[in-house]
DNA sequence: AATACAATGTTATAACATTGCATTTCTTAT
DNA sequence: ATAAGAAATGCAATGTTATAACATTGTATT
């Protein structure tokens, strides 16, 4: 029962997440990998868009620093965010998305809105335990700690 | 090109699935809709297919018929099925799939393998109920009639 | 016949993602 | 310190998925 982990709302400006960003690379330590300058630096665009964001527009921006980026560099760098749970990709649009949880005991649901790109993570007991029981009824068992799902967001309700 | 997706059942008997193509046309007409040789061809290829397909591979067995087949030929098509409510997307794998239910009253919980892309859709009041309460609590309105999980399904959980 | 409309044909291109291999950088054992 | 090996990156090409743009066909209405 009871509620979700609280949204963490990200400052749409451009500023420093430095202190997740540390977080981050300490994480990654621990596990014996290395959060190197373009993983760090793909991250940090993450952390900077509050919605979804596809993979040539982040390519385009890390260009602006290294023109010799490539899609390769783009979809390794999320490969392994992915990987370290730092990132998420939402597979109806081509969005990837910064994870803002510490971790995942309980698998994430993501409500996309299909009119924004505007993403929510949210963390669901409830919910969750219900499609537990759904899925073990029919003898799946679930596999990716990611449930999309397509919702109008607050703002794109209201602008009706 | 190529199916990684191995063909498992339901051997392709030409003129199977009458009676359900029969239904979708007739239920396409009381909507003002006409299900034509085209949609019908592709929606009979889905019937066939006990697992989510991709375009190009309906493409290339549409082509064996219709050699000027094109990608819009194709992706029309199911652009219209799916308006009619009788295929769906799987946009996490680029899959698509029949759908197999007579109406959408609730929305579907799409139960998608990723080993082998065997789709299994499921209608659960329990699940959906729960989700309806997250989402309505966090100001969001479901928009979509699908949510897709990714899922291994009960023959690939037996295989491990 | 002229008009209107839905569906389809046709060509091209946009958008998304991966493969393969060469080179560089980082670790680690000696 | 150095050499060997692993990890990461650069780079070119290719593969995959989806849509744009415009022309044509068929059929119904005027
Ligand atoms: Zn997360
Ligand atoms: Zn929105
Ligand atoms: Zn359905
Ligand atoms: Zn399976």
């Amino acid at each position: 029962m009871n509620s979700s982990i609280p949204d963490i709302q990200c400052p749409p400006t451009a500023g420093s997440h430095t202190a997740a960003l540390d977080l981050a690379e300490a994480a990654c330590r621990t596990r014996g990998a290395s959060l190197t300058a373009i993983r760090r630096e793909v991250l940090e665009l993450l952390y900077r868009s509050p919605t979804g964001v596809k993979a040539y527009d982040l390519l385009a921006q890390i260009k602006e620093a290294r023109p010799g980026a490539s899609p390769p560099t783009i979809y390794r760098a999320l490969d392994f965010l992915i990987e370290q749970g730092l990132a998420h990709k939402i597979g109806r649009m081509n969005l990837f998305v910064a994870c803002r949880h510490a971790s995942h005991q309980i698998p994430s649901l993501f409500l996309v809105c299909p009119k924004c790109s505007g993403v929510t993570e949210l963390q669901e007991q409830s919910v969750m335990s219900a499609l537990s029981n759904s899925l073990a009824a029919a003898g799946h068992r679930l596999e990716s700690p990611e449930v999309e799902i397509s919702a109008l967001c607050p703002m794109c309700v209201g602008a009706r």
